[in-house]
RNA sequence: UGGGGAUUAGCCAAGCGGUAAGGCAACGGACUUUGACUCCGUCACUCCUAGGUUCGAAUCCUAGAUCCCCAG
């Protein structure tokens, strides 16, 4: 028990007197934000608790699982002892998540609209309204952490690092950083668990959730093609350019992808994976085995980059990077090209670098920003002129 | 309508008389706040068809079907 008081206990230092600090926590209806809300209650802090509806997911079979979710949002917060609401952000969900979402994918390219989703709603409406409504700052149930350190805001990586979620939350701003907390960034993911289960929280042994945030799990295809109209296409080895098969939809594909393509038995027996896509001729090009050229880059160059800290690098800089979340940490080298934009070079050849997926830089255990792959620099073949 | 070769799951493919390897695909699950990757599991009571030999055949024999190659 005393090693739970440790757990609960809280490492914020900006809020001396949390009983005068007023926190809202986004709520999802997860362990993860229930846990959050808990140790502000336990903490001292004025916690409320906030449901966002920002998705309207009934769908053919009547079936809507945000209910359930403000459901046990609601169960929770009675358990804590904290009051609770429910907003509603769909409209602009959908158009500041939702249209760039459908855009990037039109561009054959692959979104993270959950990066988008940090920054323009979670750390932007709800922030905005949260404020409005006299909070002092918001919660989430990220695993990640906030140091500050000569008065600006580093994040940090969460202490898990199986469950780490900075790479999602590198577009935040110092603005959004100075009034977000993340109350279980310092804990394991189990003792999350296990405050959840001692404190006797409904959600205690609730299945994590995946898929798009506020969307959720979803056929992916069967999802896109409600939004996007579908053009079928050939699929073409990259290699002899020989057509294997025909595909679906550009689309419903992304680099280095191996499951759907329906192909296989011949040549080397070994699987087929998406080598890239040509919107003019609407062909996937798809390469044999996982070893092949065509999959690897040396870099790639970033947009719209955020740097957390005000003091953004003019010249080169050494650190390590991820182009995907759960993957390890890769070195690379960052060169500043203005206007946000960064070229990125690769100390090993990366494989299956997507455009459209976040590149996110770290020092250590700091999340130093990131931004989105725009360009990939592909790995020539050895002996190529 | 002369000769030769082939026919095993959606695809590639082992097997050569003893009771159907493996890989790819597909499907299911795990992992996962994107899309993916990865991992685990499932997947031919049957071997082109029909007879026959044999204790026993995908494996041998006969006939037929289809495909391929070389000769017309």
């Amino acid at each position: 028990m005393n090693n739970l008081e440790a757990l609960t206990a809280s490492l914020e230092t900006r809020f001396p007197d949390p009983s005068k600090v007023r926190v809202v926590v986004g709520m999802s209806g997860g362990v993860d934000s229930s846990v959050t809300a808990l140790l502000l209650k336990k903490q001292g802090f004025d916690v409320v608790g906030v449901f966002m509806k920002n998705w309207d997911d009934t769908d053919e079979f009547g079936v809507c699982t945000a209910e359930e979710d403000a459901e046990d949002v609601r169960r929770v917060c009675n358990q804590i002892g904290i009051p609770y609401y429910t907003v509603n952000f769909e409209k602009e969900y959908y158009d500041k998540v939702f249209e760039y979402f459908l855009a990037e994918y039109r561009a054959g390219r692959t979104p993270n609209p959950d990066v988008m989703c940090n920054r323009e709603i979670k750390f932007g409406e709800f922030l905005q309204k949260a404020l409005e409504l006299g909070a002092d700052a918001i919660a989430t149930g990220h695993y990640a952490r906030l140091e500050q350190r000569d008065g600006k805001y580093e994040l940090l990586r969460g202490v898990d690092s199986n469950k780490d979620q900075t790479y999602f939350l590198h577009a935040l701003n110092q603005a959004q950083l100075s009034r977000a907390m993340f109350p279980i960034g310092h804990l394991q993911k189990p003792d999350v668990r296990r405050i959840a289960e001692e404190f006797g929280l409904y959600t205690a042994k609730k299945k994590d959730s995946t898929g798009v945030c506020f969307i959720g799990e979803r056929n992916f295809k069967e999802f896109l093609s409600q939004y996007l109209p579908a053009k079928p296409g050939n699929m073409v080895d990259i290699v002899s350019g020989e057509t294997k098969g025909r595909h679906d939809g550009l689309m419903y594909y992304t680099l280095g992808q191996r499951q759907g393509l329906g192909i296989g038995g011949s040549g080397t027996g070994e699987p087929w994976f998406v080598a890239s896509k040509d919107l003019e001729t609407n062909t996937l090009y798809v390469v044999q085995g996982d070893a092949h050229h065509s999959l690897y880059s040396v870099g790639l160059t970033a947009a719209g980059v955020n740097w957390i800290s005000p003091d953004e690098p003019s010249s080169p800089v050494r650190c390590t990077a991820k182009f995907r979340y759960r993957q390890p940490d890769q070195g690379v080298t960052l060169k500043p090209l203005g206007d946000g934009t960064y070229d990125v070079q690769f100390d090993a050849p990366q494989k299956a670098i997507t455009p459209g997926q976040a590149v996110v830089f770290y020092d250590g255990e700091v999340c130093l920003g990131g931004g989105t792959i725009d360009k990939v620099h592909m790995l020539e073949p050895a002996g190529a002129k």
